[in-house]
DNA sequence: ATTTAAAAATTACAAATGTAATCTTATGTT
DNA sequence: AACATAAGATTACATTTGTAATTTTTAAAT
């Protein structure tokens, strides 16, 4: 599949988040960002054709719902990212964020708990 | 400062590992990824115009060197990728790693050791 | 000094992207 | 049934990006 760009992604976030939504809804969620309705119709089109999203007619309008998994598009992003921007290595991101304040506790809680998941499977 | 591209960050990820470094240098570096010279020197002029490398005349050659931090323009990316992709939380993204078997023991380690630090620094 | 070859500068060009406006059509209303 | 209106479809258009080719300049070799 092709790729999801930046505003694409705004948009399929509003239907990862909750779905079916028809059009005018998505421009709701939207509109926080002020995207023009005119905008979202257009990325509505362009994520169908990327098969990212699918829709079934309700009367006059569609609803729109994913067609892609977030989790799979998040690991597969994340994977790319960091190679492109990190050399491959994850670690140098977290101790960035670690250096700029960016962690807070929680995020060191889940983190503590994602190396204790991490640890019980190596057995 | 305008976008970096992803083509334009390859060539800047050489200039980050070692520099200063003429054109046919960056080439040579970037041949491993099959990038046309032409195209390298093209991308190179645009980092030039957008700020984000320099040069000084060396003979007929330019040495060419980045003008903007590495770490600085990897947390803001971060930061930005995190926003977009998850919506703004990071450990999900590491938990997404941990799941998909994308970390070793390594990263653990660095993990580990920031997460130490992040306490010690909480006191 | 001339020629040549390599560097840099300029130009090219299609596809993707951001951002809408306009056109067409189907549906709800009167 | 006619019509207004709202949805979706199509068109628009400048900018950015990937990917080079062509042109111009200039230093190096003879």
């Amino acid at each position: 599949m092709q790729e999801i760009s930046n505003s694409e992604l705004a948009v399929l976030n509003v239907l990862w988040h909750h779905s079916p939504l028809n059009a005018s809804e998505i421009v709701n969620a939207l509109a926080a960002q002020q995207m023009h309705e005119k905008t979202v119709k257009t990325l509505l089109n362009r994520l169908v054709k990327k098969q990212a999203i699918g829709f079934e007619k309700q009367g006059r309008a569609y609803l729109y719902q994913p067609l892609i998994n977030q989790n799979e598009y998040q690991i597969k992003q994340s994977k790319t990212f960091i190679e492109r921007v990190f050399g491959g290595n994850l670690s140098p991101l977290i101790a960035g964020f670690a250096k700029h304040n960016e962690l807070n506790e929680k995020d060191i809680a889940e983190l503590k708990s994602v190396i204790e998941q991490w640890e019980k499977e190596q057995k």
